[in-house]
RNA sequence: GCAUCUGUAGCUCAGGGGAUAGAGCAACGGUUUCCGGUACCGUGUGGCGGGGGUUCGAUUCCCUCCAGAUGCGCCA
């Protein structure tokens, strides 16, 4: 459907048009003084050279010819020039019964869907996720789902660390613990167990006590260099085993994203790209896009243009090994050849700026994506403490994922026990979505690139802008919604098509405008791959429903035709806001 | 040293070439014929880090200075 924008501005330009002007000054805002109007429009000020006339007068012609439309309530022309629009009850009215109508609320789908790649996540198997995770994974998941509701095709992947040193290191310790494993003996011809040599809390006690003893004990850390060596070799025994470490942390990493409502769509590895890496170094250097400097093969990348120097895209080391470059650069051609997307989106800290823009010139520069192929760097700040420094656990370490969000839910699970006496198993459950809500929002109403401080208090508020103040909004219309449904018998489907009266009071007014805000909301979140754009319109609107609610008897309203607009209106704002909420990624309960 | 980003109320954060710069928290004061008061209403606070420029108009764009964070070829 179309946006409300467009309608109210083709009105407009119309007029401007009729007055005797060019159309396009006819451009439509929202007001940015709510007081004097809902919308308006700057056109005659910028118009006021091209005319030779007072900016008012413009104003004034153009509010003349507006006069007699029934879309407008009043058309003002004020002071320097401003045009002034209050809509009308009865055309408001109209546009939300056309969102009710849609199931998509009146956000429009893309005329041109692309096929979008988005690389969140960036878990690393063998390792927990720890707090530093969580970031990529609420904002990667957020945009994704924005992106995807715009009618694109996402396919998020969660582009798995698993091939370098550290499983080298992991053997190597297993070798140390286990010598009497198949997998290390050479001669083993059989088959090897399908069970694994490990659990995944023990692998995630071996690695960093491996990680700690390489960085003291040279030989160990030459015996891990090796085992990494071997293993990409693919020495046989210790390629089951990694097998094995695989399976068991991929395992424990879907639990922990699904806690998390973070699903990916794709699930592959580092080590998947590595058969890529042959023959791209093989055509870097055919091409002439490489070349040997100081040892090591590289691709220029620096510009004209710019300010600082970009140092050169390294492909392969001195000593002939791949970086971390390479690998992703692989991926990329990994992702061309079986995907062919449109776009690839990287939501990685934005510490990353530097070396992701070597990538994508390199990437572009040698041909490897097409001329319209979009890459871009969706970079985020850093999850600080209150003290203003990176999160940490109160001895100082790094702050697991699980230990964070447990003791969330817990906080959570205290809170509603406090204030109501429910079944601790229903409280429970009831805690995980609120807990979600609040980690979800406290990270996403903040920009993402800029750095945050993860504050539980605020987070977890049941007060303010946050994730359990919009849950608690959207609890109480479920259930005036339930009690009207009990009342009159009414299903969902029939309060769907409940008929919507012109609003009638002032802030059932507001509501109705705050409604029509959705789509442009949405797009512009995925304009800009900004998530917090949607987070401050729906507190916006959870905050409008608030105060129309203080005002509004609803049940208690005699006229029935009154009444059960006031219900349609409800259910049009618990369908936006669970709408809203879909796309942050999280959802919200009947009660709590 | 060079570069990037950030600098908006006591605190945490939005906003953004135009009309009186906004929210939340914290503080204080109100609202209960009530559909969930974990709500709503009201009061105060800053002139947008400093300076300069562009513009009819800048907090928003440009330059410069200051402060903080971050990055700067063989780590990932």
């Amino acid at each position: 459907m179309e946006q409300i924008l467009d309608v109210i501005g083709s009105y407009v330009a119309d007029a401007f048009e009729t007055a005797g002007y060019d159309a396009k000054l006819g451009k439509v805002t929202i007001s940015n003084r709510p007081d004097l109007c809902e919308y308006q429009c700057n056109g005659a000020m910028a118009g006021a050279k091209q005319y030779h006339k007072a900016p008012l007068e413009i104003a004034e012609n153009v509010a003349n010819v507006l006069d007699g439309c029934d879309a407008f309530e009043s058309v003002d022309a004020v002071r320097p020039g401003f045009l002034n629009l209050k809509l009308s009850a009865e055309f408001l009215a109209g546009y939300l019964a056309e969102m009710a109508a849609d199931e998509r609320l009146g956000v429009p789908e893309a005329d041109t869907p692309k096929k979008i790649i988005i690389d969140y996540g960036g878990a690393n198997v063998a390792k927990p996720l720890h707090v530093g995770h969580l970031r990529s994974a609420v904002i990667g998941e957020s945009v994704k789902r924005i992106l995807h509701f715009l009618g694109n095709e996402t396919i998020g992947d969660v582009h798995l660390g698993d091939w370098g040193l550290q499983m080298g290191l992991i053997i190597t310790e297993l070798r140390l613990r286990k010598p009497d494993l198949p997998y290390f003996d050479e001669s083993y011809e059989g088959e090897y167990p399908e069970e694994a040599p490990f659990t995944i809390s023990e692998l995630e006690e071996i690695y960093p006590a491996a990680s700690a003893k390489s960085k003291e004990d040279e030989e160990y850390k030459k015996a891990a260099l090796e085992a990494t060596n071997q293993l990409q070799q693919g020495r046989r025994g210790y390629h089951a085993l990694w097998e094995h470490i695989l399976n068991v942390s991929v395992a424990d990493l879907k639990k922990n994203y699904d806690s998390l409502n973070v699903f990916f769509e794709l699930w592959k590895k580092e080590s998947d790209a590595q058969p890529y890496i042959p023959p791209l170094v093989e055509y870097l250097k055919k091409e002439g896009y490489a070349h040997l400097d100081q040892g090591a093969l590289v691709v220029d990348v620096a510009e004209e243009s710019d300010t600082k120097k970009i140092p050169p895209c390294m492909i392969l080391k001195s000593d002939g090994a791949s970086l971390y470059n390479t690998t992703d650069l692989a991926t990329i051609v990994m992702r061309m050849e079986n995907w062919k997307p449109d776009d690839i989106i990287y939501v990685v800290d934005k510490r990353q700026d530097l070396y992701f823009t070597q990538v994508f010139r390199c990437a572009r520069k040698t041909k490897l994506v097409n001329e319209d192929t979009g890459l871009y760097f969706l970079g985020f700040g850093t999850m600080n403490g209150k003290d203003g420094k990176p999160f940490k656990t109160r001895q100082g370490g790094v702050m697991r994922l699980e230990n964070l969000i447990a003791d969330i839910n817990e906080e959570m699970y205290t809170k509603i026990m406090e204030n109501h006496e429910t079944d601790p198993e229903e409280a429970r459950e009831t805690a995980r979505i609120v807990a979600l809500s609040a980690i979800k929002y406290g990270d996403l109403s903040n920009q993402a690139s800029k750095d945050y401080i993860f504050d539980v208090d605020k987070f977890t508020s049941f007060e303010g802008n946050t994730g359990p103040y919009l849950l608690y909004t959207m609890v109480r219309i479920k259930s005036i919604l339930r009690r009207y449904m009990e009342e009159t018998g009414r299903s969902a489907e029939e309060i769907a098509a409940l008929k919507l009266l012109p609003a009638a009071g002032e802030s059932e007014k507001a509501l109705a405008l705050a409604l029509t805000g959705f789509a442009p909301a949405v797009l512009l979140a995925g304009a800009e791959l900004a998530p917090h754009k949607i987070c401050g319109y729906i507190y916006e609107l959870a905050n409008q429903f608030n105060r129309f609610y203080h005002e509004t008897k609803i049940m208690s309203e005699e006229k029935e035709a009154q009444r059960d607009s006031y219900i349609a209106l409800l259910s049009l704002t618990l369908r936006v806001m669970e709408c809203g909420i879909s796309l942050l990624g999280f959802t919200a309960p009947e009660k709590m």
